[in-house]
DNA sequence: CATCTATTGCAACATTGTTGCGTTTTGCAA
DNA sequence: TTGCAAAACGCAACAATGTTGCAATAGATG
């Protein structure tokens, strides 16, 4: 067995942490580092960001333009262990990502393809675009 | 209506599509300037794929760590209007692309929500890679 | 409080993609 | 076949995003 790391809690994980949760979308590298201006350094973000995966703490979603953003994932919390098989709406207008937990996607494919995750987003207008 | 403009055939834009036509996989920008080295520049590379995107001759796939893939697309041909809604399978150890064009998805969303494409890709290991 | 090591900052580098502009090629038609 | 306009190109410069090495700093724990 691995021996485990022992994370901890700086004043930049924390902050990181802090404006995923509070984010009611997925959050990029830039985005992030913009908000916690001050805070820590720009290599720092990415580091925490990587821990925070790798720690099960936040999602690594992939935008349709191949941009790559960061969000809390509500069920995590609940079951660390759970897979995240559900899908991604990404809006056109806003480029703003959510994730859409209720919807599970059922996929068959042949035996001879091992299945790891599933990464599904559909790309649109969401719902406070389309009012306006 | 918008002037058409009129597309050309040149020696860069051969060279790239019968690249991607004759690769059962899908291939970045890098793969495919790396296989046309002395053919072209680069940046025409990028111009020429762009171009063939806009041609709907070529289909523009993110992969999971959210690098861009060009692939050829089989209906594209028959039906130059048909919708990317199929699968694509990305395998972890080749890194290659597939599309699983047999593969449709039907998802169901709230009115709300105005869909204009699904980007499905599964992530695991392709047949080749489990053999070996 | 002392220590161990995870974490940080900084500087430098790497990769991928974009833009402007003067030059070359292509398709078309005289 | 030749001339021409627009499409495409090469090159150089820039921009955005992500990575690495290393010395300095700061959490957690006894």
């Amino acid at each position: 067995m691995e021996k485990m790391s022992n994370p901890r809690n700086t004043k930049a994980k924390q902050a990181v942490l802090n404006e995923i949760a509070n984010s009611s979308f997925a959050l990029s590298q830039p985005e992030l580092f913009e908000r916690v201006k001050g805070t820590c350094d720009r290599v720092t973000v990415y580091r925490v960001l990587d821990r925070l995966v790798t720690e099960n703490k936040i999602h690594k979603i992939v935008n349709i333009d191949g941009t790559i953003n960061y969000a809390r994932c509500a069920s995590c919390d609940e079951s660390p262990t759970h897979t995240h098989d559900h899908l991604h709406f990404s809006c056109i207008t806003c480029k703003k990502i959510e994730c859409l937990e209720e919807q599970l996607i059922h996929v068959k494919l042949p035996d001879t393809y091992q299945i790891k995750e599933l990464f599904l987003t559909i790309s649109g207008i969401c719902p406070s675009c389309s009012l306006s």
